[in-house]
RNA sequence: GGGGGCGUGGUGCAGCGGCCUAGCAUACCUCCCUGUCAAGGAGGAGAUCGCGGGUUCGAAUCCCGUCGCUCCCGCCA
């Protein structure tokens, strides 16, 4: 008999069965038992009451591998309404040793450490499995809408041989006896691909080396990046954001609901735009509205962001919001100015209840521009001739983001970790699981 | 790089100078139970209170050091 998923096996009624899973969990109600089986697809019950079978279980604690073939009946007392009944075990990978902590019950209990440590187990939660899975349909809806939209998926280095960007902050491997680096963004190979393709998009890992330890950073996550050309401004690469999101917050709704209903998410709604800030505009509003006078300073602080979100939700019914026009001293060299201040950027980050999830903008595109730049930002052309190769041989207006998947996903799902929202975090002490 | 907080059975917590022979929940072991769905009931085992030093008649509890974890700021996604 071919074995089928516990999501199948629910519009089998009255067929007899194979399933396998892992024993999520066992009640033994004396003359019969409630096992509950878990597979990749779900839960599924089935019913012991022969002690034949029962007994197949003795010694055995959670986590057993098990396959379990029975016949699919309806059962108003059931979970789901169906269950499996006349039941034969057998065990496929027996587990001997009770668990690190309860992965069975609604709440998992340990502290963040304990369950890192132990995270290959900790994973099968319910809950763990559902946020892994909307983190799967964010990346889908990402990829599915870009594509829609003319965009072509790539995938570019990350071993690279040059600090580019700002340098500090990249891990510095031995390549072949020769010094090379970790990427800390696929930034200039997606550009270059706009003379490509004009539009791409790459989902991918970043490292960065920063000796942050905070609630919201990690030295390895997956940034969402897009690239498009032929723009007028970087309101344009907004445009394309808010459409992306928006596809994505809608597949959610369509594709996970019972994940999301599991994790208590409510995603947000975007209406025809996101309300947008001008950096001086935003600082002026804080001054005015919370008293502290933070006018004239190069960013935002993550107070800040928090009241500028607070006042987006109260004042203009947005849990996103726009800031834009970023001043050039703190943006990188590739960094489009402001055609009435060139002391501004055509730039923009995008808070999410809180927090930055997103940074993009416009680019130079023009050759002469870019190399001026690039000297004044105190960068070697010569290393990063691949890149200004390029612009040298034309580039249309062009902008884009980079976007971190599990920035989102906490925001979303309203963790107060980013380490939660990442499979297996890689911070300043944690290398393993 | 700077600053806070916390380390108590497997896990999560309480206790914060003597009533602690360290308590509770859950997990684990034994038994009972024909409808559980965070199953329930009875019993049991399991901790030199992170480690080292000090104060005190007396330290899980106060002080110092140390290690580990965690959070905030800087930086960023």
């Amino acid at each position: 008999m071919q074995r089928i998923r516990t999501d199948e096996a629910a519009t089998r009624v009255g067929e007899r069965v194979k399933l396998a899973g892992w024993m999520h969990n066992w009640r033994d109600m004396g003359q019969f038992g409630f096992l509950i089986l878990r597979d990749g697809a779900g839960t599924f019950q089935a019913v012991l009451y022969k002690a034949e079978e029962m007994e197949k279980l003795k010694g055995l604690q959670y986590e057993t591998v098990l396959q379990i073939e029975g016949v699919v009946a309806e059962e108003p007392r059931a979970p789901g309404g169906v269950e499996l009944h006349d039941c034969q075990v057998t065990v496929i990978s027996p587990v001997l040793e009770p668990l690190p902590f309860e992965i069975n019950k609604k709440e998992l209990k340990p502290g963040l450490d304990v369950f890192l440590d132990n995270a290959p187990v900790g994973l099968r939660h319910l809950r763990k499995r559902a946020l892994f899975r909307i983190s799967a349909e964010i990346m889908a809806g990402f990829r599915e809408y870009l594509m829609q939209q003319g965009f072509v998926e790539i995938q570019t280095p990350k071993i690279v041989g040059s600090a580019t960007e700002s340098g500090a902050n990249v891990f510095a491997l031995d390549y072949f006896g020769r010094p090379a680096y970790l990427a800390q963004s696929p930034q200039f190979y997606k550009q270059i691909m706009v003379g490509v393709f004009e539009r791409v998009f790459e989902i991918g890992p970043v490292f960065r080396a920063e000796k942050h330890n905070t609630a919201r950073h990690t030295n390895e996550y997956v940034s969402l990046d897009i690239e498009m050309g032929f723009i007028q401004d970087h309101t344009d690469v907004m445009a394309m954001l808010t459409g992306v999101l928006r596809h994505i917050f809608n597949r959610l709704t369509q594709v996970c609901p019972r994940e999301l209903e599991l994790l208590k998410v409510k995603v947000p709604n975007i209406g025809q735009t996101i309300p947008a800030l001008r950096l001086p505009d935003a600082q002026e509003l804080i001054f005015k509205r919370y008293g502290e006078d933070c006018r004239g300073e190069p960013d935002l602080a993550p107070q800040h962001e928090e009241w500028l979100c607070e006042y987006a939700a109260q004042e203009l019914g947005s849990e996103l919001l726009f800031i834009t026009h970023y001043p050039t001293s703190k943006r990188p060299f590739y960094a489009m100015p402001d055609d009435e201040d060139p002391t501004l950027t055509k730039s923009f980050d995008l808070l999410f209840r809180g927090c930055e999830v997103v940074t993009g903008g416009q680019r130079i595109h023009r050759y002469e521009q870019l190399l001026e730049n690039a000297r004044k930002w105190g960068i070697n052309p010569e290393d990063i001739a691949g890149y200004l190769q390029a612009f040298k041989f034309g580039m249309p207006p062009h902008g884009g983001f980079g976007m971190g998947l599990e920035r989102l996903l906490m925001q979303l799902t309203g963790l107060k970790n980013l380490r939660e929202a990442t499979l297996f975090p890689r911070d300043l002490t944690r290398v393993a699981p």
